[in-house]
DNA sequence: AATGAATGAGTCTTCATTCAT
DNA sequence: AATGAATGAAGACTCATTCAT
């Protein structure tokens, strides 16, 4: 057995089991009956379940920031809804292919303590900033109108995230790189233009 | 001690507790002593620990409903946003002051278990049907323009919850009330117009 | 309500209760739910549990005692084994009347702890000193064979003993009074003559 | 340590003090700190105090089983009387060096709750029903005379729990195998010849 | 590196008993 | 005499963590 192979074979049957049971329904027990191996091994490789769930937390960070791109207006690059779109498909392709990660995020992590608390607010405030960025950067090049960044942000985070939560429940679909950028496509297409009809003005 | 007083004593204590350290954070012990009631009587007003947490977030759903009022398009009525801006306002003004509810409702109820999963997720379905009903309307008199109403009440309800999640670690305000109207005030615009420029079109 | 009436409402149904479901299965609660009595009235008139519990083993036993005669053997008399049989019949009827008391006295009230143990077994050393009496009675008039009479009363004891379990969980009969007579005859009649095939002798 | 030896432990001091107190007034404290392991380890090898009773109990069973013989009448054999003896003696000679065993039986498991009346009666039902077989041959061969041999057999069982019953709280003899060959004698001649006075016939 | 038996602090829950009304 | 809300000691059981092998 390769070295760290232990260490990911546990890391991987840890991640199904949080995500399907839960931090506090998943036991060591649990984990190492899962992992096949002893009790002891387990913390050969981690302190304790609290530091494997967050390194499973942290690993998942990883992988989506490692799908956002930043936004950029160089002439030939694509089209900046384009490059919105993309990052959008790739987070959700990431975590549709492993909902167990998904369900960490949203069910395991949330509530967890303090702690954990700290890291979820700390990345999705990581995430909001760059949303926010985008949309700095979006009045500067005049495609954005005036608005509260940072609520209209909390939005298209808000919106993300629950389609991303949706998503946990959904049943797999026949085309599910097709269905998702669909549904990026949606969330973009509300979020820039609005729900209201083109010429009505509401009071 | 007047009758049901002890339970209502029981819940408070419970509820600032489970908001603030999440439920599994959270001991009998830790109730009955912040409560100031012995171990015994916490069960003679309760089943177990896990029905008094039910029923507080039986309570909060049942304290948020009343909030929501259909929007109707009387002549004489408010104009329908106003109306939505209402609930909103009411929803975030009830969650506003008593966050512990508010806290429960993102992190205590969340994971916990099959059960109370199903029943967030009911809560959440029955608010999605709402609005989602709300954008119906719309579209038939005409000021909501044609797109996915279902993806479209996804975003809604996202931004709503992401906008509460936020309140959760937001310092108390000077004047909340006015706050909380032009928070409800610039999610609806969003919403509705989006972000994009007028007379812009992004391919 | 007469004096002493609330008195004997709770100790009819603990004894109803004691004898279906057993000492430890019962409560306190249960008692005072069925006798449809408030708790608190139940410590007016019994010190506690186990008080209560020894007042019905007491009763009991006073029962029982009052079934058995002493044997007579002065003329007129009716003969010593009918005697013994009537004896029997009257502590089986009165057992047969009332399960309860009769699940008390084998179920409920073996094994309590010290103390019980010791009131049932001195209530048997009473019971199987009555029919050593007996015994030696018949010795000195000759109708009892030369044996060591303190095992013949525990062969006899047991022997009643067994029968009433048996009869614990025994169906309604049609005729008790006439099943009890014949059990008791069987009983004595095996008692008195053995099994043993008359003229054979076992080495 | 030697494997399952932790095990034996546990159940030999369980034993004890199941024998010793009850049931009920055994915890599992007490059964921990009198074999000197911790809490957990208790639960490591039992699923339960229930459990571990049963298993003191069907322990039990199985050796009193391994004590009885099926009396058998072949030429050469040792003749029938002689063997039920020897069961006798086999079967009291064991509970007499484990009284606990003893007390567990008849204090500790009755009454406990309908399973193990179940059980109990069960085995009770089977040792009965060995009797009755008994009695069947020797009425075959004709050494036992027409009775019923369900009370019959009834009467033997009755008598030899009886006598096992005072075996609990007799002070340890001096010759204690020549007191059980004698005990055991002393039934078997009261059952087979009965007490009466050989040529007197009671009216 | 790996094992898994052993640990014991901590949890929820029950229930006999008390006492102010 | 009667009530029943309140009590808190005590019980069974879980599980993350350790450590001798």
């Amino acid at each position: 057995m390769q070295p760290g192979e232990r260490r990911a074979q546990i890391l991987e049957h840890a991640a199904r089991l949080f995500g399907d049971r839960g931090y506090h329904e998943t036991s060591i027990s649990d984990i190492v009956a899962s992992a096949d191996v002893a009790r002891g091994t387990f913390y050969l490789y981690f302190a304790n379940k609290r530091r494997l769930f967050e390194e499973l937390v942290d690993i998942l960070f990883l992988r989506i920031r490692s799908c956002i791109q930043t936004v950029t207006t160089d002439p030939g690059d694509r089209s900046p809804r384009d490059q919105l779109v993309d990052n959008l498909v790739r987070v959700f392709a990431l975590l549709c292919e492993e909902k167990h990660m998904l369900s960490i995020l949203f069910r395991g992590a949330v509530g967890l303590d303090r702690e954990a608390d700290d890291k979820l607010r700390a990345f999705y405030a990581e995430v909001l900033g760059a949303i926010e960025n985008s949309l700095t950067l979006g009045r500067t090049i005049g495609i954005v109108r005036p608005c509260d960044t940072h609520i209209a942000a909390t939005v298209a985070l808000g919106a993300i995230k629950e389609v991303l939560q949706t998503l946990l429940t959904s049943p797999p679909s026949r085309d599910p790189e097709q269905d998702i950028r669909e549904y990026a496509n949606a969330i973009l297409d509300i979020f820039t233009r609005g729900v209201v009809m083109d010429g009505v003005s509401i009071p």
